[in-house]
DNA sequence: AACTTTATCAACCGCTCGAAA
DNA sequence: GTTTCGAGCGGTTGATAAAGT
């Protein structure tokens, strides 16, 4: 019985064979002298389109294996399926993407992410490969040209959309959280200067936007995740958050690096209305530079932060819209209490979403595993972005949200513990220096919600934030949350002062040991 | 004209999922 | 309940064309 094998460089004939003229002339046939049949590799040729059209008529769609058995077609089925679908199949359109079609994908992506086969059902004709490259040829030029990934018209409709579907929902995202506004008067980051932020990521504007008039952050479409395109289970073999909770190990290797902490704090200034307060590529526009210097590793593919970008981009286009009444993106400093039917269910899942994003941009921070194991191997890093902050301010909402209802599945203290032993690299020393410096901007600004309660980071603090301790941000936010509690007058041992107190010796600073 | 860079497209690879055995 | 297989999906790569220097 003949046996199939697919042609591999090694073992049979040469690459450049294959798909050329001399290579066609047996590309139906594909079985060598021994009997073996050779599935061929690379392009395809017109007879083997023939034989395969001719079957698919034959016989249908779908069983494609049978293929190469029924035909002699010496491609597997595999490559027969992909075949068909993208080239031989009827009602294909072979021209460029119209304007329309252009929008559509726009739109889709702002809606449902990297969803390249659920995006070509929408559109007749094209195939998810066809769309799939065109997204990403259009995202190299759109970064390129430093254009916002999505259009406005986009921003706007997907804005409304959503809006209609949190109608829809159950909960309403302005329930959990408050504020249209990111003003700290008394932070600065005044002193962001250049060549001493070197950040281990290159900004990107879809990932990491804060401006202060985005104020909905989006409803998750699947998955319970924020960002469609990246579910909960995050299919990259990325840990869920309640893995993270429940492995700290886990949690080590996903934000065990890539936090090097800025160290300059001695006033932060942060406007949100325009820049890309995360990335370090910020531009009071939000859009990269027309130069392009995107000199970090960092994925072409950009996930789809639905409303973040959106808004973003809308916000861009036109400043005066009006805040709308969903999710507000300052969420990521605040989780104002749910209601109590939100808790249980439409909570977690949403912190769920959220701990994601925080997990993608950890990663989106560190490119390789090598990476992550000299980082944990040497936890020390020189320089801070503004992004890592906030992904630990991020970190702490979540964990004291965890905290305040009770989640069975999350032991704060030890999370909280975890989370932060592992994400808050010390501040001295570097070893990131694989990642070239990016440069933020003397005139980058962030302003932060009025009504969140900073500690006056500089003023009196000035001392203590040179020790490298005590720059990392969970001693800052650690400082600020209890600090926020206490000037509220809660007595109360505030949730991060257990996760605080978990911290290993040489991670917190004595003030912040409670240890019994 | 030669060379380099960039864009585009086609195809492959690894993985997941669901159905059937 | 487990294994196997087919189908499908998303990410990535390689070849080639086009544009730029």
């Amino acid at each position: 019985m003949k046996r199939a094998r697919e042609e591999s460089d090694n073992e049979m004939a040469p690459n450049d064979q294959i798909g050329s003229p001399s290579a066609n002339e047996d590309s139906s046939g594909g079985s060598s002298a021994d009997g073996v049949v050779v599935l061929k590799k690379g392009p395809w040729t017109a007879d083997e389109d023939s034989i395969l059209s001719e079957y698919v008529e034959k016989f249908g769609e779908g069983n494609w294996n049978n293929v190469q058995k029924t035909t002699g077609l010496a491609r597997n089925g595999k490559s027969c399926r992909l075949r068909w679908a993208n080239h031989l199949r009827p009602n294909l359109k072979k021209c460029p993407f119209s304007p329309e079609e252009e929008q559509l994908v726009a739109e889709l992506h702002a809606q449902i992410g990297n969803k390249w086969a659920r995006m070509a059902t929408q559109l007749t004709g094209r195939t998810d490969n066809e769309i799939k490259n065109y997204w990403n040829t259009r995202i190299k030029r759109q970064q390129r040209a430093g254009l916002p990934l999505y259009p406005p018209n986009v921003c706007a409709r997907s804005k409304e959309n959503q809006q209609s579907e949190f109608n829809c929902g159950d909960k309403q995202p302005h329930e959990l959280l408050q504020g249209n506004t990111f003003n700290i008067s008394d932070i600065t980051f005044d002193n962001l200067h250049h060549n001493q932020v070197t950040l281990p990521y290159a900004y990107d504007p879809q990932r990491y936007i804060f401006t202060n008039s985005m104020n909905t952050v989006n409803q998750p479409t699947e998955s319970g995740s924020f960002f469609p395109g990246y579910s909960s289970g995050m299919s990259s073999g990325f840990p869920s958050f309640k893995e993270l909770l429940n492995e700290p190990g886990k949690i080590q290797q996903t934000f065990g690096v890539s936090n090097p902490y800025y160290t300059e704090p001695s006033r932060y200034r942060l406007d949100y209305r325009d820049s890309a307060f995360l990335g370090s590529q910020s531009h009071l526009n939000g859009n990269l530079p027309a130069s392009g210097h995107i000199t970090s590793p960092m994925k072409p593919e950009l996930p789809s932060l639905q409303d973040t970008e959106t808004d973003t981009f809308s916000c861009l286009e036109n400043p005066t819209a009006p805040p709308t009444p969903c999710e507000p993106t300052d969420s990521y400093f605040q989780y104002p209490a749910a209601s109590e039917s939100v808790k249980s269910e439409y909570v977690s899942s949403q912190h769920d979403g959220l701990l994601d994003a925080l997990v993608h941009q950890s990663l989106g921070k560190v490119s390789t595993k090598n990476q992550l194991e000299s980082f944990k191997t040497s936890p020390t890093s020189s320089v801070a972005s503004p992004g890592d902050m906030f992904a630990c301010s991020e970190l702490n909402n979540y964990l004291e949200n965890l905290a305040e209802y009770n989640d069975p599945i999350s032991p704060l203290g030890f999370s909280a513990a975890s989370v932060f032993n592992v994400s808050t690299p010390q501040i001295s020393g570097g070893s990131l220096n694989e990642f070239p410096p990016t440069e933020v901007p003397s005139g980058f600004e962030t302003t932060l919600p009025a009504d969140l309660h900073f500690p006056d980071l500089k003023m009196g603090e000035q001392d203590t934030l040179s020790h490298p301790g005590t720059l990392r941000p969970d001693a800052l936010l650690g400082s600020f949350w209890r600090r926020t509690e206490s000037s509220q007058g809660t007595n109360e041992q505030s949730p991060l002062d257990d996760a605080m107190a978990m911290l290993p010796d040489e991670d917190l600073g004595d003030e912040n040991k409670t240890m019994p």
